[in-house]
DNA sequence: AATTTTTCTGTGTGCGCACACGGAAGATTT
DNA sequence: AAATCTTCCGTGTGCGCACACAGAAAAATT
């Protein structure tokens, strides 16, 4: 247990060493040179009297400020992307008076050629870290690689484009979500029940974290024996075209009239309740993804059952925070941190406010 | 929104206002005298530029260390109350520079003279602040309003004594994780089902925190309508007597072999798992609270099928915050802080990290 | 042995703020 | 008008650290 109470100073250490303050700063900076007998002395002082610099001090002194840099995809006010911002902005906050400063930049969830674009800029200005949301995966990877090279430490956050050179990562862990979204979809559905999984089509192609959900959330039905219980229907609708969803909705339950359940896993659950909505479909137990768009208030109309969510807020938070307690605190950071699968119903989504 | 970039120092103000520095933080502190006209024209200067001092400078120079008490109950390994003592020490290191030291007492939570004991060393101690788990409601507001007297702020966390003069509160909305857990639980529960709801003696009484989530919980089906659809049953275990509970488990599953559900409002659900593997009962769906003693090893059983949590470790992290973001930063406190209702299942439990 | 080069070491200054102190200006009393 | 008290105000010092700089010591070169 180290000494948390009493104040260990440099100038301390110095005297115990018979040294001079100077010195023993240039051990704990590796600055400079020092003879190899001080060092130990010095270092071995540290170690006994449990020293840690007053990061206050230390930051006050310093004259470098650090320039943090976000690159994140843009959005509209309500949409999924704001969260992390919010959280963004809490540690620049928080960490201001550290010298560190940062700076977002964002580019077109639906086009990789302006994720290129962006680390571009990105890496011209040579910034002291970064957080990226590798959205593009292998574009990402490339980023990140030539931030390597340059020793500029970089976090993933959202999903993990799993190379060699991130110093962190803050996201979920898709798969088990599915996983989860499944065992609570399957509670309580009567066997043999029909259930439908809703994909949505996406210009850029199905990213990874929705695939991966679907992955772990069949997983659970072959798992546990139940793949034959139950009869799954897939069924693709449109980003954009509400009529054309509309439609083809309305043809699918006049087939089917015995689906149960529904399950989309991405965000824009609250389309296909507006939807269930119109057609005045009752009795499906619908579950999605996230707080965005109007997925609370859907879920607290009881049209959407479950939400599961991941705090996007606190993964922007998180991931600049670690950036600046390995750089700023020199502390050292976990390198895979999967986020908490929420589980949120109309009873306490009220409640869920990330402390 | 204000300008977080440039940094402005008192030293630029007092040149502004055309006064000395002493002055100005003089106006700042409420220290000393100053003419009426200096002193409108330094505030007018400080708004307009979006003055904040360096939190960090200020601590460095500030001579007045503060003190921090807790007052919480005891306990062993693995107990609730481990959790919050968590938070506690990671709140202390995280402002351990800021000139915060963090002590704690302890009482019997079992023994309302003990608290009142504890009380008494508590005020003698003179604390700069203190935060408090009011399990005894009555001796806690009465320490309370003597804290207050002596001007000495405090937080309630785990559960609200709702006097007058605490300053803030972190704990859970307990009748609300009670409504949540009794919609979880009805949750395909065929109708018709008996309910078993089990209580534990309690020398000191039934807490007031049980009792809410019991409220919580008949107030679920009394609103929905389903009173009538189930049967209710109750049942009291001792708190320390296993041979005996085992005893009148058995007789109860005798007498009731439909019981489908049970539902336990503390933290020991373990101790009923434990009846139940013993006693080789399936097919009951049951939910309790908390993640202390045996619990998650039940969930992981799948003899539990859900529990509720409540952050218990972000409690007295956050409670701690609260205070220095009080005292030492000038911040404002939101009063009442509803922790989030936790649903936890075999899928999820194992990335409940409380990030 | 005298020099240059390299390695090592101590001192001084300032980051932005709090706080003590001493002195000036004004108000009150003698 | 002189003395005392009160209100007001400016300056100086230090919190613990980083960093620049100059100078000493040691090593390498001439």
């Amino acid at each position: 247990m180290p000494n948390l109470s009493s104040k260990v100073r440099i100038i301390d250490i110095a005297r115990m060493a018979d040294v001079s303050p100077g010195t023993v700063d240039r051990v704990l900076h590796n600055r400079g040179q020092v003879s190899e007998e001080k060092k130990t002395k010095i270092l071995s002082i540290i170690e006994e009297l449990h020293y840690q610099p007053n990061i206050l001090a230390r930051s006050l002194a310093m004259k470098k400020t650090f320039r943090f840099v976000s690159l994140l995809p843009e959005y509209k006010p309500g949409e999924y992307w704001e969260a992390p911002e919010k959280g963004i902005n809490k540690a620049r906050a928080e960490i201001r008076n550290y010298n560190v400063v940062v700076e977002k930049l964002y580019f077109n969830q639906f086009n990789a050629q302006s994720f290129v674009a962006a680390s571009e800029k990105l890496l011209n200005s040579n910034p002291d870290a970064v957080m990226i949301a590798p959205t593009f995966r292998n574009e990402a990877i490339l980023l990140m690689e030539k931030l390597h090279a340059r020793n500029i430490p970089g976090v993933y956050i959202d999903s993990n484009a799993e190379d060699d050179h991130y110093l962190s990562y803050f996201g979920q862990h898709s798969y088990q979500s599915g996983y989860a979204a499944a065992r609570l979809l399957e509670n309580g559905l009567p066997k043999g029940s029909e259930i439908l999984i809703i994909r949505m089509l996406r210009i850029a192609g199905t990213s990874n974290q929705t695939q991966r959900r679907e992955e772990g959330f069949l997983a659970y039905f072959s798992d546990n024996g139940l793949k034959d219980k139950y009869h799954f229907n897939n069924i693709k609708l449109s980003a954009d075209n509400d009529i054309e969803n509309l439609r083809e909705m309305e043809h699918i339950f006049r087939k089917s009239p015995h689906i149960r359940a529904a399950i989309m896993f991405n965000s824009r659950v609250y389309q296909l309740a507006d939807i269930l909505r119109k057609l005045k479909i009752e009795g499906v137990k619908l579950i999605g993804y996230d707080l965005s768009g109007g997925n609370v208030p859907a879920l607290k109309d009881e049209i959407i059952s479950l939400l599961i969510a991941q705090r996007p807020e606190n993964q922007g938070y998180l991931g600049i925070m670690a950036l600046c307690n390995s750089l700023v605190f020199n502390k050292e950071i976990k390198r895979i941190n999967y986020m908490p699968i929420d589980i949120l119903t109309k009873e306490n989504i009220d409640y869920y406010i990330n402390y």
